[in-house]
DNA sequence: TTGAAATATATCGTGATCCGATATATAGGG
DNA sequence: CCCTATATATCGGATCACGATATATTTCAA
């Protein structure tokens, strides 16, 4: 058990932080829902895109991205095969593991909502780092990690 | 509509900063929900922490802070008063409006939460930093917004 | 002062989605 | 070949945020 000894200027500076990140991660929110992507859906299109070139995401690779279940991650895929964003592929090698792709439209609405991101993280990237070197200066850390 | 050139690098970027969020809000819920809360019964104790000073929050500004409506926010608010965590005070001036604290417990499970977060994000913070500073030198921005 | 509009909080029903438990199919080792 | 492990899929249950609506209090204008 910690022994904490947080100043108001500590709680500030996370609560602000906290702030920062739901901001952000209501500004994606809406980006995506825009698009016609729940949050969920949005991230699955980037890590499906990124595994692209070595061959394809598998339900579990996704599943680690999203840090996710697996069963959660099906439904997942369900609902954007079912929205025509993914399409579910064959693995050649291994004929349990499923190999996902995006289509045309799931790349492009993944193009313009990857286009907006990084237009708002660069907005709010100095702010962020800021705040993060605030917190390595408190006063209070946690020192008797093991 | 934008017309976005985005490179495979911007793209592993954009998922390597999404995975590293993903990865501290999972480690900030997990630490939460060890501690006997949810994730935002944890963030709403934060948010009424910081506004002690100045009187106690109202539900109206607790949910600016976590970026909520009005009725999830009384009914989170329900939930921390039923917990034990937060007491509802009434405002003298304003009898409609609620002004919450926190008891003893609450600021013992926050005060614990805190710590542990602090050391936490200065863990993270640097590469969290980096990702941001390769995101501000991506080479595709969204350049025609109003 | 009174009554209408505005503000703050509360209640209720609904929908989305994540998880636990379980089921089915395929691989791979002994 | 069989047995266990791995990968994906299915189903029921629970949580939580939201929209719509209700109630209480304040404010303002006539």
């Amino acid at each position: 058990m910690p022994e904490p000894h947080l100043t108001d200027q500590d709680y500030q500076t996370l609560a602000a932080f906290r702030f920062a990140l739901r901001q952000f991660l209501t500004f994606s929110e809406t980006a995506a829902r825009d698009a016609g992507l729940t949050p969920r859906q949005h991230q699955a299109l980037l890590g499906i895109k990124t595994a692209q070139n070595t061959g394809g995401a598998s339900i579990a690779d996704l599943a680690g991205f999203l840090i996710l279940h697996h069963n959660s991650t099906v439904e997942l895929v369900d609902r954007l095969v079912r929205a025509g964003y993914v399409t579910r592929g064959d693995d050649t090698a291994d004929r349990r593991r499923v190999r996902l792709s995006l289509t045309e439209q799931g790349e492009a609405r993944l193009a313009v909502l990857s286009s907006i991101h990084l237009a708002e993280i660069e907005r709010i990237g100095p702010e962020l780092k800021n705040l993060l070197s605030m917190m390595e200066a408190a006063s209070a850390k946690q020192v008797d990690l093991p």
